[in-house]
DNA sequence: TTCTTATATTGTAACTGTTACAATTTGGAG
DNA sequence: CTCCAAATTGTAACAGTTACAATATAAGAA
């Protein structure tokens, strides 16, 4: 995607564009990762030295509030990680190299809830395991 | 359960039985509310008012690891919940009153990962929103 | 029972991820 | 260009967790 939509994305919410957003929107939609605020920090501490890690969490939180990016927190860390992929929300995650795969299924979330007289906004479905590639070390 | 079942639990692991351990398998089964740690510790400091955290930190993640107990995170928090429901992956969690309810679905989680390789040893399934209670109000 | 030893518990300190807040800088409307 | 609301910054504090060494205890052996 080019600067241009990332610009778009954020003027359709109101907000305001900034350098560090648009970088910051760019990373997350360039490395599909689902990487840590640490690890947000760490790229965006390269293209901009001075800039502060209050900077990248206000950023992410904003997107998160706008809908546009994805948060998501797994069982063996207390961090947070976000994902530009709004749309898929369950992930795989590698008890031995960590890695986070995306798991692209529709679980039919509404039937799941249907009898319970809750209304659902959002889920995450975490699956832990061996992943493909490390099994065949 | 009586006491005598927790015993036996720890015992079928190879594991000490020791007051705090009992107490704190007495607790979570009693009280299927998905506590904080904090909340565990809060419980315990009661019962024993010389308990230290780690005793609490420690007794759970010995429990955690030896499959007795359940853990899970969600999105809105860093503390680590845990859960005398072994069975139950699958929780909604409430936006607004913040209470955890238990979701009885098998979700089927062998078919969502069939074609990608991975290996699934556990799983949890958050789901967000408000809850019927909520909406009444 | 008492002894022994491996293990459970404890307190402290340090570390990581996050939040609060006030000072400063900046985007963008007019 | 000017101005103001909002974005960014630095600092400090906080919450949850982990590391570790010292002490206390469970439970098998004698």
């Amino acid at each position: 995607m080019e600067l241009k939509g990332y610009m778009e994305i954020l003027k359709s919410k109101g907000l305001k564009v900034t350098q560090h957003r648009l970088e910051i929107l760019r990373f997350l939609d360039t490395n599909r990762t689902h990487p840590s605020l640490e690890q947000v920090y760490s790229y965006m501490k390269e293209k901009f030295p001075s800039i502060s890690k209050m900077t990248v969490y206000n950023v992410v939180e904003l997107l998160i509030k706008n809908g546009i990016i994805n948060s998501m927190r797994f069982v063996n860390s207390t961090e947070l990680h976000v994902d530009f992929d709004i749309k898929t929300h369950c992930h795989f995650v590698c008890s031995k190299c960590g890695h986070i795969y995306d798991i692209d299924s529709d679980i039919g979330i509404q039937k799941i809830i249907k009898n319970s007289g809750h209304k659902a906004d959002d889920y995450n479905l975490n699956i832990y395991g061996t992943c493909r590639k490390c099994q065949k070390k």
